[in-house]
RNA sequence: GGCUCGUUGGUGAAGUGGUUUAACACACCGCCCUCUCAAGGCGGCAUUCAUGGGUUCAAAUCCCAUACGAGUCACCA
């Protein structure tokens, strides 16, 4: 009885070898420093923030170098899967704008010929390559309960020993090779473990593109490869996975940190030469004074549908996300207004090392900064789609008022200085709903009037404006020229300055007069331009709001 | 508890032995500009880099210890 006879009794039907393998899936063809690299979700849900920026870097740090991005998606634990999770995840991809060019479009569909890309479709791959394991005896199959390890466990921890399946807790490992095979024959379950050849009192020091050298004891734990149900546990996939997609640079989570003694080791058992490995720090959060991963479960940020909702633009989030992975983004960016990330030289080494907290306000920042900078065509073609999906008044409003409300969009905008007043886009109704009349008949009408209150006043101050000063054709020297006429007429100083020097003189100034003509037109005291404003509401729309205030009942 | 990593202002952070009386950005505060607001301009906001030792002519930067935080120690990824 050998290894062979094991290996065959395990893996009966695993006729093609590792070089098959090696030879139908070739190195790839690119140039040498061309990154290789994938996003591998277990399909569980939506898309976390977290894992967002990883293949965010993913994708970035592929399309820099000409190299491959692709998605592969890990559902070897079949407990976890969740209906439709490939679609889930494929679709955050595509709302948040990251491309893949190889991997899962579907449940059924995938892209590439490096695949299959679903790790459950790859069993005979992980079988081929466990079975020479069995037969080299590097792997040995371990007939240990749960029962049984916890027991394990527990007289460790009673010695103070280390935890784990290793040296002489590794029970199953002295199990003679025909034993083995006889139990195997007698259906007993088991799992298939290593044979670690790592000596725990040996270091090995791992490159990490983010955290530099880390030094670690040498792994000496016999991890389990295969679980019961004969798919592969993480480790053993992404060893095969990897190596046989030709993968150059694994970009992950730093909670894989810990497992990268294994991960070599395993690599070095194959005699496969390791991938690049970069691990990112968890985005944190902050509560109650105390900071925490972001979670899926308590906040709402995490998920991508929360920008979608609040009406966050995508690119928004990627140079929001951009910042986070290299904080001197924020700096070139700002020198370079006219480039866009895609112009942006990543670096793995300014990806920061220790978690960064989510912060939501600068992300509006950004947000507000990047919608102030772009056409108002195209801010409205994005705001017509977000009130598509959450608000029909509202979309029915600026499709009927296109040109209006593209007007609208654009006061004080592309000039050097752009008006930032948006941040997203369920902001924009709330600061605008006053320009158009259907929102403004219905609307509760609480004029903000501030020095000038007398109604009788007003009235005869618009009407006077109207009649007398008011003509569309101004240019907006001249139109203010005429506010000051009509200030002057009304007992108000032409210039602010005049009246601080004496005020005894007059009954206020420009501004209070201006502000009149503001409220009665929006009823709110802080608004965009006015010029701008009368410009395009043109003569009647002005008059009917004048006759809108005389028939307010109330006081005001 | 073992292993690994981290700790610079309210926040994100730059910084790898002298050019740092610690850049930049967000937030906050003040002033200016101004027909309002937004924007913009100017200025303020860490005498100090978790703490304690050490190395050095010189340390946020190197070494050691302590504290705190994070990750991990599954037949989950």
């Amino acid at each position: 009885m050998t290894n062979k006879d094991l290996a065959e009794l395990i893996f009966p039907n695993i006729t093609k070898t590792i070089e098959d393998y090696e030879k139908e899936y070739p190195e790839r063809n690119l140039p040498e420093d061309a990154i290789v690299t994938r996003f591998a979700p277990s399909p569980t849900g939506f898309v976390h923030m977290g894992s967002l920026l990883a293949s965010f870097v993913e994708r970035k740090a592929a399309k820099d170098t000409n190299g491959v991005f692709y998605l592969r998606i890990e559902d070897t634990d079949q407990e976890r899967k969740v209906e439709n999770g490939i679609i889930g995840i494929t679709t955050d991809l595509k709302n948040f704008g990251i491309s893949i060019d190889e991997g899962a479009i579907s449940e059924t569909e995938e892209i590439g010929s490096y695949g299959p890309y679903v790790q459950s479709s790859r069993r005979e791959i992980y079988h081929a390559f466990m079975k020479r394991l069995v037969e080299q005896g590097l792997a040995y199959p371990c007939f240990c309960s749960k029962e049984e390890l916890e027991e394990i466990r527990k007289a460790q921890e009673k010695r103070k020993d280390r935890i784990g399946y290793y040296g002489r807790y590794a029970k199953c490992r002295k199990i003679p090779v025909a034993d083995a095979i006889e139990r195997i024959k007698n259906g007993e379950p088991f799992t298939l473990r290593l044979k670690s050849p790592g000596d725990y009192n040996k270091k090995i020091v791992v490159k990490d593109l983010v955290k530099g050298n880390i030094s670690f004891p040498e792994n000496d734990m016999d991890i389990v490869i295969m679980k019961q149900d004969g798919l592969p546990t993480y480790h053993f996939a992404h060893l095969v996975d990897d190596h046989l997609m030709r993968t150059t640079h694994i970009i992950r989570g730093d909670e894989w940190v810990s497992s990268l003694p294994t991960h070599i080791q395993l690599f070095q058992v194959f005699g496969f030469k390791p991938p690049k490995y970069a691990h990112i720090s968890p985005i944190m959060k902050e509560e109650g004074g105390v900071k925490r991963k972001l979670s899926k479960r308590k906040d709402p940020e995490a998920a991508m549908s929360y920008y979608h909702e609040q009406g966050i633009p995508v690119y928004a989030v990627q140079l929001y996300l951009m910042t986070l992975a290299n904080t001197n983004f924020e700096q070139w960016w700002d020198a370079n207004k006219d480039k866009t990330i895609d112009d942006f030289e990543f670096s793995f080494s300014k990806i920061s090392k220790s978690g960064g907290l989510f912060d939501v306000e600068k992300l509006l920042n950004i947000s507000k900064n990047y919608l102030s900078r772009i056409k108002a065509t195209e801010f409205y073609d994005m705001l017509v789609s977000y009130a598509k999906e959450y608000d029909e008044e509202f979309y029915e409003l600026i499709t009927k008022y296109k040109d209006f409300t593209i007007g609208l969009l654009n006061i004080e905008r592309e000039q050097k200085k752009p008006r930032k007043d948006y941040a997203k886009f369920s902001d924009v109704k709330e600061l605008v709903w006053y320009m158009y009349d259907e929102l403004f008949e219905k609307h509760e009408k609480d004029y903000e009037f501030s020095t000038i209150t007398d109604r009788n006043e007003i009235i005869s101050m618009m009407e006077t404006y109207i009649d007398k000063y008011y003509d569309e054709s101004d240019d907006q020297q001249t139109w203010f020229e005429k506010i000051k006429d009509l200030s002057e007429e009304f007992g108000y100083a032409r210039e602010v300055k005049d009246y601080k020097e004496n005020p005894d003189k007059y009954k206020g100034h420009v501004g209070d007069v201006s502000m009149v003509i503001r409220v009665v037109l929006t009823t709110k005291s802080m608004t965009p331009n006015l010029y701008d404003i009368m410009k395009l509401f043109g003569k009647n729309r002005i008059i009917s709001r004048i006759e809108k205030l005389k028939e307010l009942k109330k006081t005001l």
